[in-house]
DNA sequence: TAATTCTTGACAAAATTACTCGGAAAATAT
DNA sequence: ATATTTTCCGAGTAATTTTGTCAAGAATTA
């Protein structure tokens, strides 16, 4: 499992996509400055999240992003997967050799796999609309 | 959150202790050959599970490690946050001045901390012996 | 045309991870 | 006693990943 900046900036940028009305672009200056995050490194991300078509790029003056979906339909799991790649579980479930003690597949093999189906489940569970409403603590309960 | 091969060793390792009959002492060599495992990386990861108390150190011919206590009193995040370092959410959470965008406190804050508290519940409820018997599966649901 | 903004790819600094190495300390066996 | 086996400990290093920067191009609108 990963969990870096890329995935929270991408989180954020799309918070930040997911505030404002309808089909208003927003551009990436506006989210940079306002998040103080650097512009050239959400370019890249917004890139990524824009070929998963989650956003939608217009160029040209007045251009900017917007969410590809309504907010309520785009989940974490979808935005941190595109730009973390897919947090299957490490190891052993992903590379096929390094399964490979004495008695072939390691016993912790389904440990790893099955955390990462947990959290999977989990981000999966809340959309950007949760978000922008606080609607997230007390979900572990 | 973090999950790296350290984390993935540390709990392969103490389920090598797991599976031997009690008090039996298993050496760095034996694990690090069974689990293809570079038997120095080892050693620093069962130092540090040693200072946390979790394993006991034994020096001198037919020494080797075992487990401080049974293994269904061993959870899974204690395993894990002694050689990761703790989990916190990364980022607005620990670091305090990174929560700074516009309105302070950023919309995203709730989310990775309650992810964290997520993945720490479920690794909690995690012992060694629920790995070595496979109780694993189907924790999700 | 000119300004704006996204698009793309290559490159680079910084941080982290994943080790290696050399030796010291303790316990045992001979 | 001495040699051997094992853990203990600190420092150093190579590889990888993260986190960006930079420069140029393409599309759109005013």
């Amino acid at each position: 499992m990963k969990l870096t900046t890329k995935g929270r900036y991408a989180v954020l940028a799309l918070t930040e996509l997911a505030l404002v009305k309808d089909e208003t672009l927003v551009k990436i200056t506006e989210i940079s400055t306002r998040q103080n995050i650097s512009s050239t490194y959400l370019e890249q991300l917004l890139l990524l999240l824009k070929n998963a078509g989650l956003v939608i790029g217009v160029r040209g003056p007045n251009g900017g992003y917007k969410l590809a979906a309504p907010a309520e339909n785009i989940m974490i799991s979808d935005i941190v997967n595109v730009v973390e790649g897919r947090l299957e579980a490490k190891g052993c479930v992903s590379k096929l050799g390094s399964c490979t003690g004495v008695s072939g597949r390691c016993m912790t093999h389904d440990l790893w796999d099955e955390l990462s189906r947990h959290i999977e489940l989990f981000l999966g569970q809340i959309s950007l609309k949760d978000i922008i409403r606080g609607n997230v603590l007390g979900r572990s309960s």
